[in-house]
DNA sequence: TGGTGCATGTGAACACCATCCACATTGGTG
DNA sequence: CACCAATGTGGATGGTGTTCACATGCACCA
């Protein structure tokens, strides 16, 4: 297994197609072709139609990754919160999923930016069926988030259907209008204001 | 002027050039390349490079004129407003505006993925200075609309700052929720009520 | 009127891309 | 040990953006 790389066979290569698409698209996104990420893997073009359909199906992999890694880094942020009385605790947490998200988003565009790709271009017909919400890692962890609240009453329950979709329409919302849009690239304490007053109304309105 | 077609010199290649784009991103937004876009106008590749200095100045020329016939749409659908208090009156504007630019990406989504292109990809450097929010049309209606119901007494003069941010994302990212996510291709009903509920929740949470 | 300059369009080339095919190599299984 | 299915290769096809030397013809000036 440690001197693999003479051997004709690769071992993992799906594994090591992926860990390169993501290195890619974390340094030089607009680097990112299906032919450079094997050229990086050491092996050819072709072989990596043994492991995937197509590029997008490599993209569709890549997302998977990404959003899990996502959803990581949201818990690790929201983990560090000191106990208060269940319904400001669950509003908190609703507030970390949020600002996590925008996060996540800000400190690794080139990954943000291919999270959701899976649900966005080619695989759009076949995979109807399977991409519910609830398998979006990142929406699946805002759905919890928003269960918490009612169950804490922090969130009348009346309210809660359709919660899920203003909350992620804001907060993803914000988190490409700092990738793409007109706040791309401004300073960081303006970033950090925006994003809180963004999760804070969305989070204000929905109750 | 009439029979141009059979001239060297084309006329107005470059209008023609953004023309047969938009038609192109609205039918078959997978086929849009300046290769594409070149052969419908009956040009040959090269030429497109008299008007555009690479392929990402013509989407940039394309997401402009996409943005100009947003804004009108979202006028003439804000447009017949029965009059009412002036408070009340700025908020249903404020809320069409919102509803206008969702609307707009349900039923253009080939136009609506390319209308902030230009800010996305390749001329992200060079333009830095030009791309201030006020510049994004439909972005400026949304702060003239805010202004408004500060004017009308509907928005606390207090609160207006910042404000613009969370409507754009809300929006925004509805909309791209609609077109992209999990929403994509629910039944019309389901989208509109949504859309609604969004709208609502963040003009209640911005005051 | 005739000539010329400059903007505009052409054709062919380059490098890159995704994808497919027949073929080579191999590790594991009978 | 032999063979088979899985995996990787090299090369070809047709698409893309971009550049270059060259062709064309409109507008203007002598």
């Amino acid at each position: 297994m440690s001197e693999r790389s003479r051997s004709y066979h690769h071992g993992d290569l799906r594994a090591a197609l992926v860990t390169e698409a993501l290195e890619i698209a974390r340094t030089e996104p607009a680097a990112l072709s299906l032919r450079e990420v094997t050229r990086r893997a050491g092996v050819s073009p072709a072989a990596a139609y043994r492991h995937f359909r197509d590029r997008s199906a490599l993209m569709g992999a890549l997302a998977t990754e990404i959003q899990h890694r996502m959803v990581s880094r949201m818990r690790a942020r929201t983990a560090d919160l000191e106990p208060a009385d269940p319904a400001r605790e669950a509003l908190l947490r609703l507030r970390g999923v949020g600002l996590g998200y925008i996060d996540f988003a800000i400190e690794e565009p080139g990954w943000f930016e291919l999270a959701f790709f899976g649900s966005a271009e080619g695989a759009a017909v076949e995979e109807e069926a399977g991409s519910s919400p609830e398998q979006v890692p990142p929406f699946a962890e805002l759905l919890a988030a928003l269960d918490d609240c009612v169950a804490a009453g922090a969130l009348p329950a009346e309210r809660r259907a359709g919660a899920e979709f203003s909350c992620w329409s804001a907060v993803h919302g914000c988190a490409e209008l700092m990738v793409h849009g007109p706040l791309r690239g401004a300073p960081p304490a303006v970033v950090r204001e925006v994003a809180q007053r963004v999760v804070d109304d969305i989070i204000t309105g929905i109750r």
